[in-house]
RNA sequence: GGGCCGCUAGCUCAACCAGGCAGAGCACUCGGCUCUUAACCGAGGUGUUGUGGGUUCGAUUCCCACGCGGCCCA
């Protein structure tokens, strides 16, 4: 065959009939460049609920999409068509189209796309059907689609082809709309409360803000190394020292880390800061967010999680992780607890420790091991150690402790929180504690970031922040147990 | 990074354990059928068995390496 079609695999019996019609259709005159559609599948099935079996409406419709399927009959045949709404049973008659009509319209394969007009009816059967008097070839499809009935069920080739996963499996469709209904929700629930959207750098000369290894690149022109963010919070709170008092940001964050059920390379963070607010405040917002997320996904606040009832409705438990460790040992562990002690009682509850860590990362590690996992029901964890929250403000009630939370709901993190550290001269303490700590192996440490206690010096306001894991959030709503479920073109290696 | 598992027709899966002509359903082609809903009935061809090597008279099957993916662990 020509060089133009070089790429397809035409020694497929398959594809090389589909690239003869496809032709043939090129030389009859070509295929449309826009075509003017009436209804959606699913507006006409709304609008016709009621009709009778053999109803005519005497109402034309005209319908577009993919051509899933055709039953032929004989001198009538049905199909069906798929569009981004949903489906519609095509009623297609010799009688009505004629010879000719009727064999073009068997001439079309599975897959293509097509326009298709006709009086709206109800089938003898009961079926809303738009019975054809005319059809537009609108797209060859000149790849078969996967079984009818099995679809496309192979990981892997689900993740890679999602376009063809979209078109054949149901489910699928339905996660990539419920995202865009969270992500709409969310940006719906901070704009009304007065926040302002903005978009900070991917491309930094230092990636701050979290615990966690960037992506590097390099920008030829200027000649420097770059980081891509890892997250967004430094450059908000620059924005709420510049005046911006509610600001947030739906953004892409860039992780240099490994894949599995709940980490993707790149994933969506939410961050957002009210200047005048504390950690309680952003818990009160938190619970709101997550409670109308869950019911704008899916109609309740009630869900249904791997099987198991999950109730969103607020107020969600409030618990101190101290109190928490100390329930789950059994004893009585608080930050002046001597710190041997701390490390015998984790090492006998077998949690690994570092003999560089101070008592506040052993009480943080046998917190995440020994308790996140059983923590089904939403949950806020509170004040954390000051030694593993380098951006929290210390606790107003105990210097060791920070204002900072974590919502657990399942037993994984949906969100981090904090009433802001907006003292510059605390700040630059944890920057080099975090430095030493960095100095002494610890490559996911935070680095220094000096503009950054600059903009403290000018003065943050009190201010409560929170980071929420967008695609977590998905999952928790659409069911899901992997993350590569609701990203539709997850990381992955090329193929071959 | 480690352990285990998978990769066979466009899709969903057999055959592999114990080596002997690579199969089924759907899809596709042809024929039949004016009410199907995974339509049905009859007939027909599906192929670099992930890639490369080894053992063997003979490899989808056994062995090795590699690639991609999955699950679990770190």
């Amino acid at each position: 065959m020509t060089d133009e079609h070089a790429e397809t695999p035409i020694d497929d019996p398959l594809v090389a009939a589909r690239i003869e019609k496809y032709r043939a259709g090129a030389e009859r005159g070509g295929y449309p460049y826009r075509f003017d559609r009436t209804d959606l599948a699913a507006e006409l099935h709304e609008r016709y609920a009621d009709l009778e079996p053999g109803a005519e409406t005497g109402v034309e419709a005209t319908v577009a999409g993919r051509l899933m399927n055709v039953r032929d009959m004989g001198r009538l045949a049905f199909g069906v068509l798929q569009d981004v709404s949903g489906r519609i049973q095509l009623f297609v008659s010799k009688a009505v189209l004629g010879d000719e009509g009727f064999a073009d319209f068997l001439h079309l394969d599975s897959g293509d796309w097509i326009g298709a007009t006709g009086e709206v009816i109800a089938t003898r059967k009961g079926e809303l059907s738009v019975r054809v008097s005319s059809v537009t070839l609108l797209a060859k499809a000149l790849r078969p689609l996967p079984d009818k009935w099995h679809g496309l069920k192979d990981v892997e080739a689900r993740s890679r082809r999602r376009y063809v996963d979209l078109m054949v499996n149901e489910d699928s469709r339905a996660v990539a709309l419920t995202r865009a209904r969270v992500i709409s929700e969310l940006r719906r629930q901070f704009e009304d409360r007065g926040f302002i959207e903005v978009e900070t750098p991917v491309l930094l000369s230092q990636a701050t803000g979290a615990t966690a290894r960037p992506f590097t690149t390099h920008h030829n022109a200027l000649d420097i190394d770059l980081s891509m963010r890892i997250a967004t919070e430094l450059f908000l709170k620059r924005l709420v020292v510049g005046g911006i008092e509610r600001v947030f940001e739906i953004g892409r964050i860039f992780r240099n880390e490994g894949v599995d059920s709940t980490h993707n390379p790149e994933f969506t963070m939410l961050e957002a800061y009210q200047a005048f607010a504390d950690y309680t405040d952003i818990m009160d917002l938190i619970e709101a967010v997550f409670s109308a997320v869950a019911v704008a996904a899916t109609g309740s606040a009630a869900l249904t999680y791997q099987g198991r009832l999950l109730d969103l409705t607020p107020p969600f438990r409030r618990a101190r992780l101290i109190d928490l460790v100390a329930e789950a040992v059994g004893e009585d562990v608080s930050m002046d607890t001597p710190i041997e002690q701390l490390r015998a009682l984790a090492s006998r509850r077998g949690v690994a420790v570092d003999a560089s860590w101070g008592s506040g990362r052993v009480l943080f590690e046998m917190y995440e091991e020994l308790v996140e996992d059983g923590l089904w029901d939403p949950t806020f964890v509170t004040d954390y150690p000051k030694e593993v929250s380098p951006l929290a403000r210390a606790h107003r009630d105990d210097p060791e402790l920070t204002e900072r939370f974590e919502l657990v709901i399942a037993g994984s993190e949906y969100a981090n929180a904090f009433s802001e550290l907006n003292d510059p001269f605390d700040q630059r303490k944890r920057f080099e504690a975090q430095a030493a700590a960095r100095a002494a192996g610890d490559d996911e440490a935070h680095p220094v970031d000096e503009d950054y206690l600059r903009a403290l010096e000018y003065g943050l306001p009190p201010t409560g922040g929170l980071g929420i894991g967008v695609d977590r959030l998905v999952m928790l709503v659409t069911d899901r147990k992997h993350i590569r479920e609701v990203i539709l073109f997850p990381t992955m290696r090329p193929e071959q």
